[in-house]
DNA sequence: CATCAGATTAAAATAATTCTAAACTTGACA
DNA sequence: TGTCAAGTTTAGAATTATTTTAATCTGATG
């Protein structure tokens, strides 16, 4: 439990609506996080990211992509054009709120969850799911080549139906 | 040394001319290794992938994207489509000639070093280095979801130079 | 050496992503 | 509160890597 997603309890399910936007937020909670957040990373709080926002860090850990967002929003009713779902990202992910996870040559996934952790992948479906960092030991790295240093370890396991 | 890769003495870099090309291979050495090697994977020696093979598997191991194998064929002379050095590349890896890394959500690299093995790779330059495989461990795997089998674990060092 | 499945190719098509330039918003300040 | 510069959003065009298409070749076999 060191997750630090925001789960409110009776909110409606995208909050911002095209004709109210300053919307009171009841005891002022689960808008100023997020606003925080965004001031936080100095991102200037407008309407599509705080709108982004609540969809990709109300929903627990998730891995997406641009267009699995883009389409989130349409279903939440949030009107955003996918270029302004690709700029977000990145900014999100620049300002340390995201995690970029490189397991398929052809899209991009995006994961919510900044905590040390690996990744199952299965080929067949293009899913993700989390392997949290203790389960996965790394031992022994070698030297690094000189004048580099490690950003990053990522672990990959491809899994597929047990079968043929 | 336990790499299979040929490295013959003093045959033309790329040995196939467009005129002659039934060549005598002096003692019938590399020419023949690489076409056993592309008949036991049940793929028909053409010209192109002769060429392709040779460009691939003489020259130690490699990491390499389409582009760059198409680029070098063209500097060896050997005329190949792109289409040609994509679908060649797919089919030796279905064949088990060829491994693909994901490292890059942009570009598929392929890699001629099918020994178990990880990678560095430099965030900069988009270069990859192989990490023999016993230099890195992976232990502790966590079980895997069920009816699924593990295929590969990938483990991707990612480094940039070390400063700021 | 005729045949044909399999291979190659140029060119068009696709998919994911980025860029562009114009049209907004936002926050600051007078 | 009105104004404005700087930062954002957007539709649509552009780019990049890759795949598909359809036509044309080529290698293996009889």
């Amino acid at each position: 439990m060191t997750r630090t997603s925001i789960t409110p309890s009776g909110i409606t399910p995208s909050g911002i609506t095209p004709s109210d936007d300053a919307a009171p937020a009841a005891e002022g909670r689960p808008f100023s996080q997020i606003l925080d957040r965004l001031r936080g990373a100095g991102l200037r709080p407008t309407r599509q990211r705080m709108a982004l926002a609540k969809l990709l860090f109300d929903g627990g850990d998730r891995h997406l992509t641009a267009e699995m967002l883009h389409a989130d929003a349409q279903s939440a009713n949030v009107r955003v054009s996918l270029a302004t779902v690709y700029n977000t990202l990145h900014q999100f992910h620049r300002a340390g709120l995201l995690r970029e996870i490189v397991v398929d040559s052809q899209r991009t996934y995006f994961d919510t969850n900044m905590s040390d952790h690996h990744h199952f992948y299965f080929d067949e479906t293009g899913e993700l799911s989390d392997i949290p960092g203790d389960q996965v030991e790394v031992a022994a790295l070698p030297p690094v080549p000189d004048g580099m240093a490690v950003s990053r370890v990522d672990v990959v396991v491809r899994v597929r139906p047990a079968d043929a």
